[in-house]
RNA sequence: UGUCGGGUCGUCUAAAGGCUAAGAUCUCUGACUUUGACUCAGGAGAUAUAGGUUCGAGUCCUAUCCCGACAACCA
C-alpha cells in the first residue's frame, strides 16, 4: 500500500457514500444538510457538523441545504436565524439556492399526517400527557394501548381537522402514529406526531395552531428535499427506525440517516442550555464572549475559519464517543495564524528601560519585515529612541542558567534594533525593579550590524514616546475541569476560573494607531492578537488569541 | 436487571484476516533561530479481559468487564 493511500484513508461516512455512488444508490448523488434549530447560537460542535456536511458535498461535488429545524415556536426566534447563517457563512459554506424552513412543508406535511391517518397508521390520541408518558411504560417493560387506539378513520379525520381549525385547547389532543407499544424502543411506541401549540410563528404566523413533532417533521424534510446522507449525532440512532418507518409507511422517498459521535472538548462545555445559563448569569459578557465555545465567540476571539476547518479534519468523523483536547483546537489556530499574521511590537508587562549613551531626543526609523514567513509581506519602519518600554520578564537580577535575556552585565539584542549591554537597574522600595540601565552598540544596528559580537538572546522594546497605550484582554480556559460536565456531584459552574479573563494596559508599537476591528497581529515572543469591536478612536482593544508556544517557562516550572 | 451503540498510544483518528499496529496532537531530546515562536531531526507512548477459529486476529466467534444513548406534547 503507498503512503498516500494511507491518508486518503476514508472515514466511515465516506466508506457509505462511495458504496452508494458505487451502486448508483441515488444516481451519483450526494445531497447533505445541516439542520439547526434556531433557538440558540451555533457553537464549535455544530461547527464540526457544519464542516462535515458541506465537507462531504463539495468532496464528492454534491449539494448542502441549510435548513431551520423551526417546528416549536415556543422555543425559536428569528433573531438566532441571523446569526446562524451568518456563522455558516463566515465558516467559509455555502448552502444550495436559498435557506430552507420545516416549516416550508407545514402544508405537505399535514397532508402527510391525514394520509396516515386515512390508511390506519396514526390516531388522535385525547389522553393527558401524563396519561400518555404513564402508558409509554419504561424501556425495560412493553407501554399499554391508549384507550382512543382504535378510533375510526372517519373519526380520526374529523378529530385531526377541528385540531388544525383550533376547536381544542393546548394540550388536550395529539397525534399519534400506532406503531408499536411494545417495542423496546421508546420512539417506536406510538411517537407523538403533531401536537397543539396556540402559538404564532415566525414565519407560518398565526395560521397554524397544530405543529409537527421532530421527528415527524424532519424525516420527511429531508425526503422532501431529496437529501441522500441525513447525518446527525449519535443520540438520534434510536430515532432511526422511525425516521426509516415514516418514509416506508408514506411511501416516499427515502433518504439514510447516519449517526456520529458528536465533538467534545476538554474544559469546555457544549450545551446550549448550559452556554445559556453563563450568559443569563453574567458568568460571561453575552454569546460572543471571547471565553465562549460559540461561532461568534472564536470569531471575536480572532480564531479564523480556516483554523477551524482544519480543526474539524483533524478530529476526524467516528461513532465512538470521544472528548478532543482543547490543545487540537490551539494547535489549528495558531497553525493558521502563523501563516497570516503580521508580527508587530507589543510590552504587555512594561518596565523602563534607558539607553545611556543614546543621545537625548533622537530618533532612528528602524526597519521591521511583517512577516518572516511571508515574503510578500513587505517591512515597516517603527521609532527607536534612548527610553524603551520592554517586557518585566525578559530582565532579571539574579538570572537562571541558561537565560539569555538581560541581566546585569549580559547583553541582548533588542529585535530589529540593536545590541545592548545592561549597566545598572534601580529598585523601589518594595524590592520591585522600576528602570533598567544599559548602553548600546553604534556598531551592532539590525541590517548593518559590524560589532562581530553574538548574543543568544532577542527581546522586544517599544519606545516610550512613540508607544500607543492600548488595553489587553488575557484570557484563560473557561473551566479548571477538563470535563466541567462529567462530575456527579458537582455543577459545571463550580468549575469556571475566576482568572478566565484579565484586563491589562500595555504598550504597542504606533504603527498599529490605524488597526481596525478584526486585526490580526502576532505580538512577537507573546502570542496572537486581535482588535475587538470595542475599540474607539482613543483607545485599542486587543483581545489575546492564543499564546505562543512557550517551552522556556515550561521548562521553568519543571 | 430491557434494547441499541461503542471500547486501538495521555488525546483524536488510521490499519477492509497478512510486513516491526500508522499519522496528528500533547510530552521529552537535539539542531536551527535577530521571535526560547516557526521549521527540522529523533525519542517515549496503545489493540479492555479471558478463551476459541486460523498457517496467521486490533480485525472473525463466545463469554466477561467497562462506557454511552433511549422512558419531552424539545430538537
Amino acid at each position: 500500500m503507498e503512503k498516500n493511500e494511507v491518508l486518503e484513508s476514508l472515514n466511515f461516512i465516506e466508506e457509505i457514500i462511495e458504496d452508494d455512488l458505487k451502486t448508483d444508490k441515488y444516481d451519483g448523488r450526494v445531497y447533505t444538510r445541516f439542520p439547526p434549530e434556531p433557538n440558540g447560537y451555533l457553537h464549535i460542535g455544530h461547527a464540526k457538523s457544519i464542516c462535515v456536511n458541506f465537507g462531504l458535498a463539495q468532496k464528492y461535488k454534491g449539494k448542502t441545504n441549510l435548513r431551520f429545524d423551526d417546528t416549536n415556536p415556543t422555543k425559536e426566534d428569528v433573531e438566532y436565524v441571523e446569526s446562524i447563517k451568518k456563522d455558516v457563512e463566515w465558516l467559509g459554506f455555502e448552502w444550495e439556492e436559498e435557506e430552507r424552513y420545516a416549516s416550508d412543508y407545514f402544508d405537505q406535511l399535514y397532508d402527510y399526517a391525514v394520509q396516515l391517518i386515512k390508511e390506519g397508521h396514526a390516531y388522535i390520541d385525547d389522553s393527558s400527557q401524563e396519561e400518555i408518558s404513564r402508558m409509554k411504560g419504561v424501556p425495560t417493560e412493553p407501554g399499554e394501548l391508549s384507550p382512543y387506539r382504535d378510533r375510526s378513520v372517519e373519526e380520526n379525520l374529523d378529530l385531526f381537522e377541528r385540531m388544525r381549525k383550533g376547536e381544542f385547547e393546548e394540550g388536550t389532543r395529539v397525534l399519534r402514529a400506532k406503531i408499536d407499544m411494545s417495542s423496546p424502543n421508546m420512539h417506536m411506541r406510538d411517537p407523538i406526531l403533531y401536537r397543539i401549540l396556540n402559538s404564532h410563528h415566525d414565519r407560518t404566523g398565526d395560521k397554524w395552531c397544530i405543529y409537527p413533532m421532530y421527528d415527524f417533521a424532519h424525516g420527511i424534510s429531508d425526503s422532501i428535499e431529496g437529501i441522500t446522507h441525513s447525518i446527525c449525532t449519535l443520540e438520534f440512532e434510536v430515532h432511526r427506525p422511525l425516521y426509516e418507518w415514516l418514509n416506508k409507511t408514506l411511501r416516499i422517498y427515502e433518504p439514510i440517516q447516519i449517526e456520529m459521535a458528536r465533538l467534545n472538548l476538554s474544559y469546555t462545555i457544549m450545551s446550549k442550555r448550559r452556554l445559556l445559563r453563563l450568559v443569563e448569569e453574567n458568568h460571561v459578557n453575552g454569546w460572543d464572549d471571547p471565553r465562549m465555545p460559540t461561532i461568534s465567540g472564536m470569531r471575536r476571539r480572532g480564531y479564523t475559519p480556516a483554523a477551524i476547518r482544519n480543526f474539524a479534519k483533524r478530529v476526524g468523523v467516528a461513532r465512538r464517543e470521544a472528548v478532543t483536547d482543547v490543545a487540537l483546537l490551539e494547535f489549528s489556530v495558531r497553525e493558521d495564524l502563523n501563516k497570516i499574521t503580521p508580527r508587530v511590537m507589543g510590552v504587555l508587562d512594561p518596565v523602563k528601560l534607558v539607553i545611556t549613551n543614546y543621545p537625548e531626543g533622537q530618533v532612528e526609523e528602524m526597519t521591521a519585515i511583517n512577516n518572516p514567513s511571508d515574503p510578500e509581506g513587505g517591512s515597516r519602519t517603527m521609532p527607536f529612541s534612548r527610553e524603551l518600554y520592554i517586557e518585566r520578564g525578559d530582565f532579571m537580577e539574579d538570572p537562571p542558567r541558561k537565560y539569555f535575556r538581560l541581566s546585569p552585565g549580559k547583553m541582548v539584542r533588542l529585535k530589529n534594533a540593536y545590541i545592548i549591554e545592561c549597566t545598572d537597574f534601580v529598585k523601589d522600595e518594595t524590592g520591585k525593579v522600576t528602570e533598567i540601565h544599559a548602553t548600546y552598540n553604534p556598531d551592532s544596528k539590525s541590517g548593518e550590524d559590524t560589532s562581530g559580537l553574538k548574543v543568544k538572546g532577542t527581546i522586544h522594546w517599544v519606545s516610550i514616546p512613540h508607544a500607543e497605550k492600548v488595553e489587553v484582554r488575557l484570557y484563560d480556559r473557561l473551566f479548571l475541569d477538563e470535563f466541567p460536565n462529567g462530575h456527579k456531584d458537582k455543577e459545571y459552574i463550580e468549575f469556571l476560573n475566576p482568572d478566565s479573563l484579565k484586563v491589562i494596559e500595555a504598550y504597542v508599537e504606533p504603527s498599529l494607531k490605524t488597526a481596525k476591528a478584526g486585526d490580526k497581529v502576532q505580538f512577537m515572543r507573546k502570542g496572537y492578537y486581535c482588535v475587538d469591536p470595542d475599540s474607539t478612536e482613543e483607545k485599542l482593544v486587543f483581545n489575546q488569541t492564543v499564546t505562543l508556544r512557550d517551552n522556556w517557562s515550561k521548562k521553568q516550572g519543571k
